[in-house]
This record gives structure tokens, C-alpha cells and sequence, in this order.
DNA sequence: AAACTAGTCAACCGCTAGTCA
DNA sequence: GTGACTAGCGGTTGACTAGTT
């Protein structure tokens, strides 16, 4: 296939920053006009660009939807998470990122958060510690340890408070949370039932065919860390889900993080863990990471990105446990913890034949 | 004040994939 | 089946700015 040149052959075409006058030029042509036919467009609106620079200029700055200005914390860590997901497929990002670019996100994450991230030791392309496996100490920043917070973690730490309860995540917590209680005991049709009913991510075009693939198999203690058979987008999914078995000693027999286990660097789960990740980054890793470290280990981090809101509003399985997990928190002395209490484990099962 | 350096980000470039005649 | 065309993607560039020497 011969592919026609765009601007080249076309002399006199204008390049470099745009002026007022031509966005001016653009909007109302597209107003007018709506978007598309990029290549008879610059002709039409009296603009001396290329076709694909009037598109460029349409898409990353003069669209109305366009959210502009810093980043936020739920933000950063949507990138870092479906970064971990996708690699450096931006247009995927950004559809996880409503009112963000590709091209603004692509810059954000080479400027900002690929720069943290390896200040905080986690390689940017792997989403794993840097001095995982072979040592690479000597390529680690000055200030490797995470419990040591330069001025600019301090910034982030501020940032992290600031922003610290966000809804979005909230849901995941509670999810995990009831994970952890319960993630033990669920058989994989139960857990693919929750997973069918979250409802696609953002503006993405998410089905639930991938996340059925996921095996999951959570009969034994050896199987708390899972294996997915869910292709990856790419070999960074590998890394950055818990398809790389976590140590299970940091685990304790209800599948929690066992705090004594921790290294001072990222452990393998606290990496592969969206959240975990996202909180560790954030310099915001603390003794509730409880509720950040559930879902993930018998999930995928596609499966877990799913989990949303609605999810725990709509699924009736989820409203059981949700009470379950309310009385469990209002528990007295004489009555045994939730997860102990084989009757809700079998109405669970009944629930889903 | 001038020169230099580093950071940021809009825009460009080269390419692929999809659609349609 | 072929080729023209469009849309979109990811990587790169370069203009601009702010900070430092």
C-alpha cells in the first residue's frame, strides 16, 4: 500500500505553535461542521495546516472535554495502575482518564511520574523493584529507602493526605476488605459472577470475555497467589499483576499482609498490587493496607480495575456480603468472626447454586 | 546581567490499521 | 484484491520557561 504524504508535498503549510487566530479558525469550522474529514478541513476553514495537525490540535487542546491543569492524586494513580496494565499504550490509558489525552498523559508520566518512580526504586517499565533480582544498588537513587521521605516525598505526602479518601478507591478497599475475609472460601463461579457484574471501565469498551478467562483458584492455602490465564497487552501485565506469585510468607493464613514480612524495600505483592502500589508511591503505605490487598491476590489487575462502585451497589452478592461484612465489624465477644462462620459460607454457595 | 542547564509540554513524525470504492 | 484515504498511535523534537551558576 502506497501511502499518500500528508503535509509534505503541501508547501506553504504552516507548522509549529498554534495562534489564536487559527484555533479560532478550527472551533468554528468544527463547531459548523463537526469533526472528521481531517484532510479537506484545513482547506475548508481557511487554515494553512496539514489535516493532521488541525486533528492533533483538535484532540489534545481545543476539545471541550479536555480537562486541563495538574494531575490529581486519584489520577496519578489511575496512570501508575493502568500503566502497570497496559504499558506505554497512552490511548488506553487515557480512556481510563475521562478528560485526559494520550499526549498529555504520555508527557505526564515522562516528566513526573517516571522520575518518582525511580527515586522510589521501582523500575518504570517493569513496575518491580529495581533491585529485584540481580542487584542493581548501584543504579538505585541516593535516597532508595522508602522509609526515608526526601522534601519531595513530603510534597507527595501532603498531596497523598490531601487527597487521601477518594472515593474511587474506597470501593476497591472495601472489596479487598471483604476479599480478605472472604476471598479464602469464594469458588471461582462466584467470583466470576462478581466480576460480570462490574460495569465497564470509564469510556472503555471493556467486556466481561476477558475477565472470565481468569482462572482462579483459591481452594488451598499454597493458591493465594493466583495464576491468570487472561493475555496480557503486553509483558508488563506480567509484572504488574499478580500473576507473579507473591511470597506467601508475607501472607498470614487469611491471605493479609504480615507486616514482619516486609522488607524496607517494596515487597513483590506491595508492587503488584494496584493499590498497594498506588499508596506506596503516594508515601501513604500504612497499617490499613489491610483493606489494599485482598482482591489481588486472586485477582488480575484487569479483574480488580473493573470492581466499581456500582459493582457493590448492583451485584446482590455483593449486598450479602456487604451485610455479612457489617455484622462481622459488629461483632460481639460471643459471636464468631464472620469469616468462621460456615452458615454465611453455605448461603453464599446456596446464593449461587 | 548573561550564560547555561533542566524541566515541561505542544506539536510533529513515521508508522499501522481500518474503511471504502 | 488493490489502492487511496482517514484515523489514530507511540516516540521524538524543539520552543519556551524557570532555576542555577
Amino acid at each position: 500500500m502506497v501511502r499518500t504524504p500528508c503535509c509534505k508535498a503541501e508547501l506553504g503549510l504552516k507548522k509549529g505553535a498554534w495562534t489564536p487566530e487559527e484555533d479560532q479558525k478550527l472551533l468554528s469550522y468544527l463547531n459548523r461542521h463537526g469533526e472528521g474529514g481531517w484532510r479537506t478541513l484545513p482547506e475548508k476553514a481557511g487554515l494553512k495546516r496539514c489535516g493532521k495537525s488541525c486533528r492533533l490540535r483538535w484532540a489534545n487542546y481545543l476539545r471541550p472535554d479536555i480537562k486541563r491543569g495538574e494531575f490529581t492524586e486519584d489520577e496519578e494513580c489511575s496512570i501508575i495502575s493502568l500503566h502497570a496494565l497496559h504499558g506505554n499504550k497512552w490511548s488506553a490509558i487515557a480512556r481510563g482518564l475521562p478528560g485526559r489525552t494520550d499526549n498529555e498523559i504520555k508527557n505526564y508520566w515522562n516528566t513526573h511520574i517516571k522520575k518518582r518512580l525511580i527515586k522510589k526504586g521501582i523500575d518504570p517499565v517493569t513496575h518491580k523493584g529495581l533491585n529485584s533480582g540481580t542487584d542493581k544498588s548501584e543504579n538505585l537513587p541516593e535516597k532508595q529507602n522508602v522509609n526515608q521521605t526526601t522534601s519531595d516525598d513530603d510534597l507527595d505526602n501532603d498531596k497523598a493526605k490531601k487527597n487521601n479518601k477518594n472515593s474511587g478507591l474506597s470501593s476497591a478497599r472495601f472489596l479487598n476488605r471483604v476479599a480478605n475475609r472472604f476471598g479464602k472460601r469464594i469458588n471461582q463461579s462466584v467470583l466470576s459472577e462478581i466480576i460480570a457484574s462490574g460495569p465497564p471501565l470509564a469510556t472503555t469498551s471493556h467486556t466481561t470475555t476477558t475477565t472470565t478467562t481468569t482462572s482462579v483458584s483459591v481452594d488451598s492455602e499454597s493458591d493465594k497467589s493466583t495464576s491468570s490465564s487472561f493475555a496480557p497487552t503486553s509483558n508488563l501485565l506480567c509484572h504488574g499483576t499478580v500473576a507473579t506469585t507473591p511470597d506467601s510468607s508475607n501472607f498470614d493464613v487469611d491471605g493479609n499482609l504480615n507486616p514482619t514480612s516486609s522488607s524496607s524495600t517494596f515487597s513483590d505483592a506491595s508492587v503488584n498490587n494496584p493499590l498497594m502500589y498506588c499508596d506506596n508511591f503516594v508515601g501513604n503505605y500504612n497499617a490499613d493496607d489491610e483493606d489494599t490487598i485482598g482482591f489481588s491476590t486472586f485477582m488480575n489487575d484487569e479483574d480488580f480495575m473493573m470492581l466499581e462502585e456500582s459493582c457493590v451497589d448492583n451485584t446482590a452478592f455483593m449486598k450479602e456480603l456487604t451485610r455479612f461484612l457489617h455484622e462481622d465489624e459488629n461483632d460481639v465477644v460471643d459471636v464468631p468472626p464472620v469469616y468462621e462462620r460456615q452458615d454465611i459460607f453455605d448461603e453464599i454457595d446456596n446464593y449461587f447454586g
